[in-house]
DNA sequence: TATTGTTATACTCTATAACTATA
DNA sequence: TATAGTTATAGAGTATAACAATA
């Protein structure tokens, strides 16, 4: 029902019952803090679902971007990411040991790395995007579409 | 400018000029993962604007709850921010040490630890709370006031 | 038995600074 | 001199497990 009007005021998105008598003042005028809040129940689920996979949610987001990126430097990754280079170096240690990624010489400068994901590192990355996707779906389950909606078109593009 | 039309779709968030022309593939369809940008964000700038309180948002957070809440638990309180009891033990003992807070025993539950702020406690939480109503409108002034109302529509109570 | 607060451990993340090699 | 990758460090945050005191 794709409705013209204005939804129904949401409403809190944990059942009564679980959540504590306790009043949270300024909090309620905060943003960040319910941000924080969404963000916590995804990485908890996001851990939960790749575990089969054991990808964290910043190892999950380096193979998908080194994958629709070949050859791109470990610089221009950190900063799309949003990563600190130093530790992205450890990050892409981790990976390289599991055989998953690879640091080829860059042709053109001698100073960077030009990463790839090896065979493994596709077939894994595939299996982790579907699990990716289920998780995506239980966010939205759990926000309700409404709200996830919402959420999405106002987050989409920070 | 109270409009009853949909808005018009919302642009990144960032200026065309610092984002690397590079291709993020299937993030762009994973809500946790922009969630994850503002949260950073959000983090980093309250951090900046607290600095002069010494207060992290985590501190923060515990310095309202025990402001608006005094004389609750440990376990009631870690149970409301979603913080674990072993690390709130920490967190306390660190502001109980400025001075800001105090753990008095509990009259019905030997168990317990009655929270309450000192009256340094109070005097520090004035302040930043006026420093954290500056970070919102920083956040509001970084998303935009039509995003910023929609992100909280979606975001309150979770 | 269950809960509250505590200690301890290990791992991850974040923020820095400094070093090297290349440009 | 600036950039790319690296190493190292310190402080937070997260997730556990186990323990003593109390209910």
């Amino acid at each position: 029902m794709r409705s013209g009007k204005r939804a129904a005021k949401l409403t809190a998105v944990h059942p009564a019952e679980s959540r504590p008598a306790v009043d949270l003042d300024d909090l309620n005028n905060r943003l960040g803090y319910f941000v924080r809040r969404v963000q916590v129940w995804v990485f908890q689920d996001f851990i939960r679902r790749l575990s089969g996979v054991d990808l964290s949610p910043a190892q999950f987001s380096v193979l998908v971007v080194i994958g629709a990126n070949a050859g791109l430097s470990q610089s221009a990754l950190a900063a799309t990411l949003g990563i600190e280079r130093a530790r992205l170096v450890r990050l892409l240690h981790g990976l390289e040991q599991r055989a998953l990624t690879q640091r080829l010489d860059d042709a053109d400068d001698g100073r960077r790395h030009a990463l790839h994901l090896t065979r493994d590192g596709r077939k894994l990355l595939t299996r982790a995007k579907a699990l990716a996707a289920e998780h995506e779906a239980a966010l939205k389950e759990k926000l309700g579409p409404e709200r996830y909606r919402m959420m999405f078109e106002a987050a989409r593009g920070f």
